[in-house]
DNA sequence: GTCAGCCCATATATTTTCGGTATGCCAATG
DNA sequence: CATTGGCATACCGAAAATATATGGGCTGAC
């Protein structure tokens, strides 16, 4: 079967005419008249009753012509949708993200996206880490929002804004008293600390400002996410050193001071597969970049 | 857009690979390779990604592979659609009778047919004799019972059994109580005939009928067809000369009685048009001929 | 009745496209 | 570093599609 053939069959069988139809075909008469009759011989039966005033379908003609159209119309549409997902205009983005943004972006991010790819559909999910950077590899998620950058020569990066780091710690610390919190406060209390250094980047951000300052905290615990460190800030387990951004997801009873004397800042970027080309990620970039700039 | 190329898509992204889909398509790899490319060509974006390990579909590819495996589903149904109404195995078959036939052979046929032709749907129409013949002629029947034959050059005609002509009369007519009336018996009585001669041969046996044994009746009214016959016998208008089976549609308060000496019948016949060569026309006289051959 | 016109079918030539073979290129692997 | 597996490219012969020219049947007009 031959998608042309069957475009000719419909043309004849509309123009009741091969005459006609070959006109609006663009093509001589004989070659479509014989396209028609291979047709026949494939089917193994007449499609067409021939009068002398042009043709006319027989039974079997129209019971192949309802399925005609719709398989026409059905390539037609593949193509046309192939060309959809791959103009961006349509198809499906995966987004990962972490909680500690979920608050803080999610509710600016999302109508911005339904706004500059209206026809795609949007999928979210909240993943750790290291997940995060799984299933960028696996494709399972086509973008990752991500505090700081995801490091993996696969994976490509773009920074779309900054978070200071605060001190998080429960209501009832003595040092929620205060405006901002002097760095050498913070010598010798207990630290939640984020994962290491060499498998997630964040933590140094912490490290180096410690570091820099002469500031010992003892590391109390280690946790795997930040949703985690303010649960056990909460418990008085000890202090966090964490974006400002995550305040937006705090439970009730922690409170974020900044740090005094520290700018430091923790970047928020944009990772995705260094061979993932679909314009959706450059468009999911340009919304990133405009919701989170400004925080 | 060609069917050949869509399918060559399907075998590959189902195989994952050109060289295991040429090989399931029985063609060499090279050539399979450049179909894919060129419908990625016509497509304008990549369907595949390829890696060293085979090939993988894109984003994009999925949606068309999406549409393409139903394109091809649909063609080949539709040509399979046309293949079974060309065999009779499906289709429709319209069905033109007149009302006397209704109740002495439907309730056999009907059953007969759905047994012969099971996938075929039935339309029935109860007819006047010149509709039959016209909705043959324009094809929104295909097939006719009709008593006596149409009579037509582009109509077909196969005898498949024969009535014998009765007396209708009213019940409180004298002539009821004989078993059999005596022809003579009939001189000088009203008669409800049906159209003229020329128009339908039915009554044209009722005339040869009467001309040879020298009776005559006054036509009292001229009715178009067999049930308005009966109402007006009913009425007590005159009597009629109807084929046998009429009886069986014939309201309470009118008896039927054999003519004595006269074994003039009636034709039953199925009639199609002469260039209506579906199959099924002949399963359909072959149901008929079973079922009104007995009669 | 004949002649012109319309429409589909057939025949032949040309062009396009397809499929096969040979070969190249790249990456992963041992 | 050679080998292997997999896709891409090049080129050639074959098949199929299209165009032009032509034939033949039916219709309708003069």
């Amino acid at each position: 079967m031959d998608l042309r053939r069957l475009r000719y069959f419909v043309a004849v069988a509309e123009a009741r005419s091969v005459g006609k139809a070959a006109e609006r075909l663009r093509m001589a008469q004989p070659p479509l008249s014989v396209q028609i009759r291979k047709l026949e011989a494939e089917v193994g039966a007449p499609l067409f009753r021939r009068g002398t005033r042009g043709m006319d379908l027989t039974e079997a003609g129209q019971a192949l012509l309802a399925r005609a159209g719709e398989a026409l119309a059905l390539a037609a549409d593949g193509v046309e949708a192939a060309r959809a997902v791959a103009a961006g205009r349509r198809g499906r983005i995966s987004i990962g993200y972490m909680f500690a943004l979920a608050n803080a972006v999610l509710p600016r991010l999302i109508p911005e996206l339904r706004r500059s790819i209206p026809g795609v559909e949007l999928h979210f999910a909240e993943l750790s880490a290291s997940t995060r950077e799984a299933r960028l590899l696996d494709r399972s998620v086509t973008v990752a929002l991500c505090m700081p950058a995801i490091n993996h020569p696969e994976i490509q990066v773009a920074r779309v804004g900054a978070q200071p780091l605060m001190l998080a710690m429960p209501i009832r610390s003595p040092l929620s008293r205060l405006g901002a919190v002097p760095m050498a406060k913070l010598h010798g209390r207990p630290l939640i600390a984020l994962p290491r250094p060499e498998q997630d980047p964040a933590s140094s951000a912490v490290t180096a400002l410690l570091r820099r300052h002469q500031v010992v905290m003892p590391i109390a615990s280690r946790v795997e996410t930040v949703h985690s460190a303010m649960s056990l800030v909460l418990a008085g387990e000890g202090f966090a050193i964490l974006p400002a951004c995550a305040k937006l997801g705090a439970p009730q009873g922690i409170v974020f001071r900044p740090l005094r004397d520290a700018t430091d800042s923790i970047d928020v970027a944009v990772c995705w597969r260094r061979d993932s080309h679909s314009p959706l990620i450059r468009t999911f970039l340009k919304c990133a970049e405009k919701v989170v700039a400004p925080m």
